[in-house]
RNA sequence: GGCUCCAUGGUCAAGCGGUUAAGACAUCGCCCUUUCACGGCGGUAACACGGGUUCGAUUCCCGUUGGAGUCACCA
């Protein structure tokens, strides 16, 4: 049996996206769960939406993901270039096309962009409809050689038959047929020289040896056309794998045009690398096994990409966020120490405990974000409404609440030891002495000193970071507030 | 509009002729708690519709409807 060879083949305009991203990772798992190799081309035959940089961002991208690939423009497998630029350069696109001339399955085209908008049909949607009208097949060879003398411009065409069916397999889709006079002639050279994606993709997974074709379900309308271009040389047809689509919360493809969040925006939001490659793993596949977490190893070794489901999917971030949370708390104390610690400098600067604190809020975060919203009050109280201290089922009020923090205060006063341990049993004997729950004198005091309906710690740990006179100074302002009304 | 694809809860999804139609997110309720949060337990919620085929269809076939993709000298 063959090795697996798949390949990953951005053209380089800017961010990846979630989409693309994915793709990645599935050519990446199709290959590595067979012990295949999987490569990275890069396909930069649009001068015009080049981007500077857009390169490095998918190097980044990758290796970030854990997504190493076997061969690519830094690392020659002995197919290279890797680049279609570079591949140009050798002429392999125009030997391939100059071929297919020969064989009568393509054409040189002179038309001008005047003749080709008088073919226009029809316009829908804002866009224009045509189909080419095989105008310059009819050139008799000496015509041709005198226009290509004369130095006109010209393009080269796929000549597609009129009439008959082209059936293309696919693995997850099965046989798709259509009919030929549905074909384009498809421009596989363009006016610059540069082969079109269409052709070089074709020219370049079949001299690259890749033997699973994995990519977007945006290509199967398109998918005939390859095939006819592989039977026209001659040469054996790849596997190919259409991915169903990503799409967002109004079920649109995903695209950076409508911005669409990329990779790099959805780590600025503070997602993990890991959580992110495992939830989009889960978009459109699923396991043999009742299970959602995977690493990527796991992923290596469960991906059967039979499993691949053919229904588009809808990206839930609620659901990445949840995912995050899952990792955030998986994560070892030292490391999420690390990564949270930025975002807890920010909030809070300098003089607290930021060790402790991060520990708090491990297990209540869903994003690195969400972190400033949870630790501001240790900072500074925020202004909070008095109707706070109401809480229903402990029964305690604004009254109730003034009197436990004015017979709270002088404890709290004389008490030294402002470790978690000492003022919970401190105030656990004032509980047990004063006869009532724990959530009743807590509430109050939890409220005094965070200012917060919610909070990532108990009213003695929050002390215990805020220290004693802080902590007593919120107790008093308390008590004032509660005065006021 | 032509062509192509898709169709199980709000979302991700299991299922591959006979099931009380899994599970997860979200949502709701209860429990726990320094009574918020975290956590635990439970509830609500789905086979788009109409024809076949079959003893029996969520599952197979056809049609309808709905949705998406595509129709460039972009990839």
């Amino acid at each position: 049996m063959t090795k697996i060879r798949t390949r990953y083949a951005p053209s380089p305009t800017g961010k990846m996206h979630v989409g693309n991203l994915r793709s990645a990772l599935y050519e990446f798992l199709i290959a590595k769960h067979a012990g295949g190799d999987f490569m990275l081309r890069i396909e930069d035959t649009d001068q015009e939406r080049f981007v500077e940089g857009a390169t490095e961002i998918i190097y980044r991208t990758l290796e970030k993901a854990g997504l190493k690939h076997d061969e690519g423009p830094d690392k020659d497998g002995g197919y290279g270039p890797y680049v279609q630029s570079e591949r140009m350069k050798t002429g392999i696109y125009m030997k391939y096309a100059k071929e297919l001339i020969d064989k009568g399955e393509a054409y040189y085209c002179f038309c001008d962009k005047e003749r080709l908008a008088g073919l226009r049909t029809e316009i829908v949607e804002g866009k224009e409809i045509m189909i080419y009208d095989k105008h310059c097949l009819s050139l008799s060879k000496e015509e041709v050689e005198e226009k290509l003398k004369a130095g006109l411009p010209f393009v080269i065409r796929q000549n597609n038959p009129t009439e008959g069916t082209t059936t293309f397999h696919d693995e997850l889709y099965g046989d798709i047929t259509v009919n030929n006079n549905e074909l384009d002639d498809m421009i596989l050279i363009k006016s610059d020289g540069y082969p079109t994606y269409n052709f070089a993709n074709v020219v370049d997974d079949h001299t690259m040896n890749i033997t699973h074709v994995v990519r977007g379900n945006e290509y199967l309308s398109s998918s005939p056309k390859y095939v006819r271009l592989y039977e026209a040389f001659g040469w054996e047809v790849p596997v190919y794998v259409h991915l169903p689509l990503i799409t967002d919360e109004n079920h649109k493809k995903l695209s950076k045009r409508s911005g669409h969040s990329s990779f790099e925006d959805l780590i600025e939001q503070g997602f993990l690398t890991e959580a992110i490659v495992n939830y989009i793993a889960l978009l459109g596949w699923s396991p043999e096994e009742n299970r959602e977490i995977f690493s990527l190893e796991e992923l290596i070794r469960e991906f059967d990409y039979h499993r691949i489901s053919k229904s588009p999917a809808v990206f839930d971030i609620v659901k990445l966020r949840w995912m995050n949370g899952e990792y955030l708390k998986a994560m070892d104390e030292d490391r999420f120490y690390e990564m949270a610690r930025p975002y807890l400098e920010e909030a809070l600067g300098e003089g607290f405990d930021l060790k402790k604190i991060a520990a708090m809020v491990k297990t209540r975060i869903e994003t690195f974000l969400d972190i400033a919203g949870q630790v501001d009050f240790f900072k500074e109280l925020p202004e909070y409404d008095v109707s706070m201290y109401t809480h229903k089922k402990m029964k305690t009020d604004a009254a109730s609440s003034l009197e436990v923090l004015q017979e709270v205060l002088p404890l709290l006063e004389e008490q030294e030891d402002y470790s978690n341990d000492a003022l919970y049993q401190k105030l656990l004997a004032y509980v047990e002495q004063k006869g009532c729950k724990n959530g009743y004198v807590m509430w109050p005091i939890r409220t005094a000193v965070s200012g917060k309906q919610m909070t990532p710690a108990g009213a003695t740990e929050i002390m215990e970071i805020l220290g004693k006179e802080e902590s007593l100074r919120r107790i008093r302002k308390g008590i004032e507030k509660l005065q006021e009304i």
